[in-house]
DNA sequence: GACGGAAAGTGATATATCTCACAAAAAAAG
DNA sequence: CTTTTTTTGTGAGATATATCACTTTCCGTC
């Protein structure tokens, strides 16, 4: 599974070899081809393996990343170095998006690591942003995307203020089944490997708490963790006990 | 003040009587006077006066909004009711953004209260929404407004998340001085009536809390507090003092 | 300018969560 | 498979913040 093939320039080809992935991503996907050739042709790939970091809160923005495999943490830290996940991104989505438009000279939003090994590609926010100027769909996939993300922040901004460590817990078991689980006979595998550590820098709370709380829904056979990995054994009951808006 | 114009339809004119506010606005500067002519015939304005109720978070969101004068809050509520701010709109900004281009069905982001009389205008999502898929333009100032928004979502979800309540009052009194305030000869006027017990759901915390920390920062001469407005006595001390990133 | 209702200040107490410390368990490395 | 390192579980105690209760102050209104 190796995606670098436009490297292979002495291969003889009828047409342009055009990253698969790149159509394949939201964003991209409405493009005409001779637009997706284009920003195929400036996109920087790059492999990872995890903990590696992409690009740090404190660094000057330089472009706009998309998860082509594996899975990427953003942090935020405070003054004494504690640190919270503002999100997870995985295959197909974009980050840094937030620097599109913005004045130069800003850092990036957030820090990048990896969670899971994978390949990223970077892409200049100058060679983006004179792309969105000209293609209407493709900024429209982007203020879809953006919207989405804004609606995310404000519910969780709103959890994180309000709810105490249970609430927040559950709910973020049910933020990250949504988005990384698999459900296999109402067994929802949460496809992402994660710490109690970092679980509980996503909750906005210290690890021993969550420990607490996991310890406890461990005991009443609502989760099971093997190998960094969360399990919701019965995911129908999970969602009508602790049925509530997100 | 009175921007009811257009209803005035006897009146002799040489062209149309396109709302002077739209042109100012930061999306639609750009727009080509047509468009600008399409979109004020379509939007609605209304007058609201303070602790009036604009649209609810539980409501099916039908457009967007902007302010033309007076100010906005938008909050969002837990199960009990805790409520907190998630942002404040003042005048030239739109909210409800997070609608566009989004799935139907979806309610408002947020629930949006007057705090400040003043105007709001309605757009439809489906009017502005076609307006973008034709002008570049205008969503290249939606996304660069979007993405302000998110980088700010960001560190607000940091500092929530991970700081006391002194150094979060602290960060929201810096965070109001550089959105709403005036400075006059190094004294920083907050333009922003705002109770404590609203101030304290901005930070996300008790208004008790709150009220502890602004007894210490007035007994310090720090800042001072008269009809609803803060007033931060030393600008350049304040900022010194506390220097810290946003 | 006085009145009444809402908002704010403040002590005392309750409590949820953090912190510390260490043992146990689980991964990773060799 | 064994060793080493990292992560996790859990009790006990510390602490920041929430909550309660009440007084005082403020502010809009009559």
């Amino acid at each position: 599974m190796d995606f670098e093939m436009r490297d292979n320039l002495g291969m003889p080809s009828k047409q342009p070899l055009i990253d698969e992935f790149l159509s394949k991503i939201e964003i991209f996907k409405d493009l005409p081809s001779e637009s997706i050739q284009l920003i195929d042709q400036r996109i920087i790939k790059k492999t990872y393996d995890k903990g590696d970091r992409i690009m740090s809160e404190y660094e000057v923005a330089k472009g706009v990343y998309f998860v082509h495999s594996g899975i990427v943490k953003l942090t935020k830290q405070d003054e004494q170095g504690n640190e919270i996940i503002v999100c997870i991104k995985k295959k197909g989505e974009i980050f840094a998006e937030a620097n599109l438009f913005n004045q130069t000279g800003h850092t990036y939003p957030a820090t990048g690591t990896m969670v899971q090994n994978g390949q990223i590609y970077f892409l200049n926010t100058d060679d983006l942003e004179k792309e969105l100027m000209y293609s209407p769909e493709m900024a429209v996939q982007i203020i879809r995307y953006m919207s989405e993300s804004l609606r995310d922040m404000t519910s969780i901004l709103r959890d994180i203020a309000l709810l105490d460590v249970y609430t927040k817990t559950i709910k973020t078991l049910e933020r990250l089944a949504e988005k990384f689980g698999a459900n296999h006979c109402n067994r929802m595998h949460i496809e992402l490997p994660i710490t109690v550590q970092e679980f509980s820098t996503l909750v906005g709370t210290s690890r021993e708490s969550v420990s607490r709380v996991f310890s406890r829904l461990k005991k009443e056979g609502i989760i099971e963790i093997t190998n960094r990995k969360i399990v919701i054994v019965d995911w129908c009951r999970f969602c009508s006990h602790f049925h509530q808006r997100l």
